[in-house]
DNA sequence: AATGAATGAGGATTCATTCAT
DNA sequence: GATGAATGAATCCTCATTCAT
C-alpha cells in the first residue's frame, strides 16, 4: 500500500532544511544538500516543488507566514500594537540565527524573483499599516513617517543580526521601542 | 618596453564592473560578465586579482573606502559630526542604485568571506565610534545606545533602499535624524 | 525503483577506459576522452571518482591487482618461485602494450600521488619479499641482492617495452631468467 | 648598447630550470615556472624556443649529451669499456636526483614527441654497440643479448632511483656490474 | 634583448534537472 | 512514492602563446 499524504510532509520537511542549510552555508547551498538533510533524494525534491527557485520561495513564504502568525498572536494579547509588531518580529522562533540569515538571503534574491518581491512587499504593507494603526492609536504626530522608521529600524537591527550571528529578542525590542521615547 | 603600468587601471575597471553587475544582476554574476563589462578577457581578470571572491573583496573595500572618504569629506565641512555621518551614508556616490543592491550582496557573502567581514568589522566600528562622539557632544543622554540604534537605521535604510530600487538621500538623511528628535 | 547497480559497472569501465587511453595517448588525456571511451559523460565520471586523480589511482591499483592475481596464479601452479614471478609480470595479460605504457606513465604520476606511492611500494615489496624467498629456495648465494638486481630488470624490460611498443612475454621471461644462468 | 650573444647563455639557463623544474614537480611544469627559475619572463623562453616542446626536447637532448660526454669521458679513461659504460650512466652530475626524475619523465614524453623518441633511439643505439663491442672484447659468449640485459637493467636502477630518490652511484654501478659476475 | 599585457582554447568540476524503473 | 542513473550546460580557472613597446 503506498503511503498517503506524503505530500504536505515532504514539501514541510524540505522547506525546513532549505532555511537551515540556507541560514548554515548562506546562499549557495545545492538541491542535494537540502535533501539531504530533509533525509530524502533530490529527485524527489524535484517530485515535490518546481525546482530550486521554488523551493526558495516557498521557503520565504514559510518564514514570512510564521512572522504573520507571530504578529497576531501578540496582538491577540492585547495591549499596544505598535509593541506588538515589534515583539512579533523579534520572536525567538523568528529570531534565531539560522533564520535570520536565512532570511537576509532570500531578502537578497528578491530582487531577482518576481514571487519573493511580491510576498515581501505584501508583508511590508501588511507592518507598515499595522505600525500605523498603532502610532494613530498612540496619539503619535506623524505616524507615516513614524512607521517608516520602525520598519526601517526593525531591518536594520535584522541584518545586524544576521550578520554577528547574535540575537537577543528583549534587546532588540527596547532598541526599537525606544525610538519612541 | 611593454605597454605598461595597466594594473592599477584594469583592477579598477574590473572592480568598478564588478559593482555595476552585481548591483545589475545579483549576486550569481560570473566572472566573464565582470570582464565583459570591464572591456577585458576573463583571463585578465584571473591575471589581475586571484580568483573571483578576491574581486568581490576588492569590490566591498572599494565601497567602503567610498565611504570612508564620504565621512571625511563631510566631517572636514566642520558642523554636526553625527548628521555628517548620516549625510554621507547616503551621499549620492554611495547611494546609487547599483552601488546599494552590491553592498547588500557583499553584505550578504560577508557571512562567508572572511576578508569582507574584517571589513564591515572595521567601517562598522568607525561609523559607532562617529556616531557616539558626536552624540556625546551633542549632550545625548545614551550616546552608546543611540549610535547603535541610528547605525541599525542607516542600514535599515540602506536595505529598504536596495529593496524598493528607490533612493533619495535627504529624505534618507533627514529620516533618520528624525529619531534625535 | 531506478536502474540499479550500475555504479560497479561503471566504475569498472572507467578504469579500463582510463588504462586503455593513457596507454595510447599518454599522461594529457582528459576526462571526457576517458568518459567517452567508457561511454557515459564526464559528469558521470565525477559523480564515481572524485576526480581524475582519484581515477587514476583506482586505474595504478586494478593494474597492480591484475599483476598480484598473475603472480598468485603462477605460484600455485607450484615449480620455480622465481620464475613463477618473472613469469607473471610478463603474463599476456599485464604485457599487453597499452597497459605497459599505462603502467609508465602512473608510475612516474606516483611521483607526486602518495595514494600511488603506497600502493606501488605495497607491490615492490611483495615482489621482492617472492623473489628472495624463492632465491633462497634455489641457494642463491646472495638473495638478498639478486631479488632487487631481478626487480630492477623486470621493470627495465617493462620500460623498454613500454617505448618500444613491442612487448614479447616469453623472450622478457627469458631475459630476466638468463642472469641466474 | 644591446646586450651581445645572450642567446646561449639564456637557452641554457632555460633548459636547466627545465630539468630542474621538471625533475622537482614533474611533467606539469608551466612555462612560466620554468621561466621563473631561469630568472626571465615566459615570453623571453617562447623567444628563445619554438615552445614548450620544443624546450623539453632540448632539455631531454642536454641531458642525454651530457651522458654522451660521461661515456666518452669513461673511455678515455681506458679501462673495460662495459663498466666505463655503468659507470658513466651512474655518474654523479647525471645521477642527481632531480635529472634522474626529469630523465623519466622526458622518457614518458618520447612516446608523444617525435624528437625525443629520435634521440633517445640514438643513443639507446650507441649504449648497446658499446657494451656488444665491450662484451666481446671481454669474450662473453653472447654480447648481443648480454647487451641488451645491461641496458635495460642500467634502465630499471635509473627507474627505481627516480621514484625511491635513492641514488648511490658505486652501489648502482656494483650492482649491474654484478650480473657479469 | 626583454617583458608586461592580453587572450583563446581547453579542462576539471559542479549542479539543477530529467528519466526509467 | 521514491530514487539511482545520467547528462547538458555552465563556471572558474589555467596556460601556452602572441604582440606592442
Amino acid at each position: 500500500m503506498p503511503k498517503l499524504g506524503m505530500q504536505p510532509i515532504r514539501r514541510q520537511a524540505l522547506v525546513n532544511a532549505a532555511i537551515a542549510q540556507v541560514g548554515a552555508h548562506g546562499p549557495d547551498v545545492t538541491v542535494a544538500q537540502i535533501a539531504r538533510q530533509a533525509g530524502v533524494s533530490s529527485a524527489l525534491a524535484h517530485h515535490y516543488f518546481a525546482g530550486k527557485a521554488d523551493m526558495f520561495d516557498h521557503a520565504m513564504r514559510h518564514i514570512l507566514s510564521e512572522y504573520g502568525a507571530a504578529v497576531r498572536a501578540e496582538l491577540g494579547h492585547g495591549g499596544d500594537r505598535v509593541e506588538a509588531v515589534v515583539r512579533a518580529s523579534f520572536a525567538p522562533a523568528n529570531f534565531r540565527r539560522e533564520v535570520v540569515a536565512a532570511w537576509l538571503t532570500f531578502y537578497v534574491q528578491s530582487q531577482k524573483s518576481d514571487t519573493a518581491a511580491r510576498l515581501l512587499r505584501v508583508y511590508q504593507g501588511r507592518t507598515r499599516s499595522n505600525l500605523r494603526y498603532g502610532l494613530r492609536a498612540r496619539g503619535h504626530p506623524d505616524p507615516a513617517a513614524m512607521a517608516e522608521t520602525l520598519a526601517a529600524l526593525i531591518d536594520g537591527v535584522y541584518l545586524r543580526a544576521a550578520l554577528s550571528g547574535l540575537a537577543d529578542p528583549d534587546a532588540a525590542t527596547a532598541q526599537v521601542m525606544g525610538v519612541l521615547r
